[in-house]
DNA sequence: TCAACACTTTTGACTTAGTACAAAATGTGC
DNA sequence: GCACATTTTGTACTAAGTCAAAAGTGTTGA
């Protein structure tokens, strides 16, 4: 029924279903939905922004579900959880390994380039006897529309 | 009377009612017990922790107050916010620089030395053009509790 | 292609985290 | 010590995430 909506949406959901055989975990249609969502609009979205976005596109799937499926697709690493700070948790399709800068005065999320592109890409002090697979970095400070006005204050 | 129940504790408040001064905050009651409470008890807290932690101590504070005075501390920069991914926001006394490492295991969260000490320690991209003021780092891993059990499944 | 079965989704209620606002209280400078 | 602005308190509310049981669906093997 999908299929029928639109050419594009059907050619991101057969590319789902592929990757989400591929991961090993089963293509039910709200991951299915979910991840070809995330692939289509891009960006940083909560799960409640994802049931809205699906909702305008004809497709009702719970909240809870989609809490299931961003957990089911982050274990499979198809999608990942952007470390933004405290507040709501973000997700993103997991194509290649960057951080994050996030504007103090707007709230603004842009990625950044990791140089290394790949997992761990800082070394932790030796001390910290732990493993360690990941390091995500956060920049804050001001985005390019929110700087202006913020400096004014400051010469002043 | 918070005076009479423990010397250290009121060394704690002196110490604070000054810093806040210092810092151009008022020293009112809330602010000098969270205040110093972060100090003594040290690590990261979340505000519903601070609130039963200070009842604890016979403190009764509105949770409401404790992000008020959290969110003021924070501009005042006498404490800051732990980036340590989704979720509820910690708090911690502001020092030193550092960054912070989170098992995905168990949740505990540790400081990481900063090998700058000060804020911005890393520098993003030219690319980003906006002015950058901090670059918090969050390790993941697995603590020294917890990695030798899921070491375990990995070896089967 | 079909049926069986385990894995997922759905549903609704519930817990926790954070916010809004008005009234009462309190810290500070004079 | 007073006056006044700043804070705190209390209550109610919204948003974010979790739990558990019943219904439903995708996959595997015949």
């Amino acid at each position: 029924m999908s299929s029928r909506r639109d050419p594009d949406t059907s050619r991101f959901e057969n590319l789902a279903r592929r990757r989400l055989r591929e991961a090993g975990v089963r293509a039910t249609r709200p991951r299915v939905l979910v991840y070809s969502l995330l692939h289509s609009v891009g960006g940083h979205r909560s799960v409640d922004q994802i049931v809205k976005l699906l909702g305008e596109r004809g497709h009702r799937v719970q909240r809870m579900s989609v809490y299931n499926v961003v957990a089911d697709l982050q274990a499979a690493s198809l999608v990942m959880c952007a470390d933004v700070g405290p507040g709501r948790a973000l997700y993103e399709v997991n194509d290649r390994w960057h951080h994050h800068f996030v504007c103090r005065a707007c709230g603004r999320v842009e990625d950044v380039e990791c140089l290394e592109g790949r997992k761990p890409c800082l070394s932790p002090p030796e001390s910290l006897a732990a493993q360690v697979d990941e390091a995500q970095v956060i920049f804050r400070g001001l985005c390019v529309d929110c700087a202006p006005a913020s400096r004014k204050s400051s010469y002043s």
